[in-house]
DNA sequence: CTTTAACCCTGGAGGC
DNA sequence: TGCCTCCAGGGTTAAA
């Protein structure tokens, strides 16, 4: 479920419940995540006041003063404040426990993390997971020409060096198709062979879709972190392309095509689209 | 160095 | 109803 708008959402939910508060207890029900939740966490951040709810990447970073909680949503996660008395589901793995909330991690495929990075380890940007990270898309510097510098040298399609994360962060699955129909280009087009020019578009189109997505799943997801009960609000994403096969494009009316690039599926209209 | 494929895990949908 | 296969928004890691 979470893309970058959804766990940016996420992100602004727990820091209006958390930042400035002090965690009166962290409980672990599951530690099987996609590495072991660390054994000594909740004894290690008991009692600390939450300084800053921060995101990079699909990252949440949350921090204390000494050190900070690194949290991933993976393919199926998602984190909210639960109300009073409220029942613990299936698959809700942790929960942080503050005076006037309860935030809840749920995640059923748990391919989600939640790490530690103590303060004395240096700074969070230097964690080997966040590291080599690409540009966040609305950093000012991420423009036609950095993503064109990117892009150069690499021989996979520009689809995967979207998807690959390390030039810039924040398009996914769902939002590297439509940010390519968006840019008119084919997911399949050499990476080192899209042009500056195209650079422009697809910089921008990057931009474009994370904001019109981030706009609509802000509405959507408001109740969704402040949930009463209900769960799994979803985006409501007007797709372009997205699970759109055989559908007609939005634009042209031409079938909109499914093809498979490294083991994901990518959606593209065959006529708008150019190599 | 870059690129590819296997893998981590559960659940929903659809065919029979 | 059950059992099977396929698919899913993520990313790390080992192998090529």
């Amino acid at each position: 479920m979470p893309e970058l708008p959804e766990v940016e959402t996420t992100r602004r939910g727990i820091d209006a419940v958390a930042t400035g508060h002090t965690l009166t207890g962290m409980v672990v029900h599951e530690s099987r995540m996609r590495w072991p939740i660390p054994k000594a966490l909740p004894d290690l951040i008991k009692g600390q006041t939450v300084r800053a709810c921060l995101r990079r990447g699909k990252y949440i970073l949350i921090e204390f003063d000494t050190g900070t909680v690194l949290i991933h949503l993976g393919m199926s996660g998602s984190l909210r404040s639960v109300m009073q008395g409220e029942l613990l589901r299936k698959h809700d793995h942790v929960e942080w426990l503050f005076k006037h909330a309860t935030l809840r991690l749920h995640d059923p495929r748990r391919f989600g993390s939640v790490l530690w990075h103590p303060r004395e380890q240096g700074p969070i940007e230097q964690h080997p997971l966040l590291a080599k990270l690409g540009i966040e898309p609305f950093d000012p510097a991420f423009n036609a020409k950095y993503l064109h510098d990117g892009l150069a040298g690499r021989s996979m399609s520009i689809k995967q060096a979207l998807l690959a994360g390390d030039i810039v962060v924040g398009a996914g699955n769902i939002y590297a198709s439509e940010s390519l129909f968006r840019a008119r280009i084919h997911p399949k087009t050499k990476a080192s062979r899209v042009s500056l020019a195209r650079c422009t578009r697809l910089a921008l189109a990057i931009r474009e879709t994370l904001t019109d997505a981030l706009e609509s799943g802000g509405s959507t997801l408001r109740d969704y972190v402040n949930a009463t009960g209900e769960p799994g609000a979803y985006f409501t994403l007007h797709a372009a392309v997205y699970e759109r096969e055989g559908q007609p494009c939005r634009v042209c009316a031409t079938p909109i095509k499914r093809i498979v690039q490294g083991q994901r599926a990518t959606y593209f209209c065959p006529s708008c689209q150019k190599v």
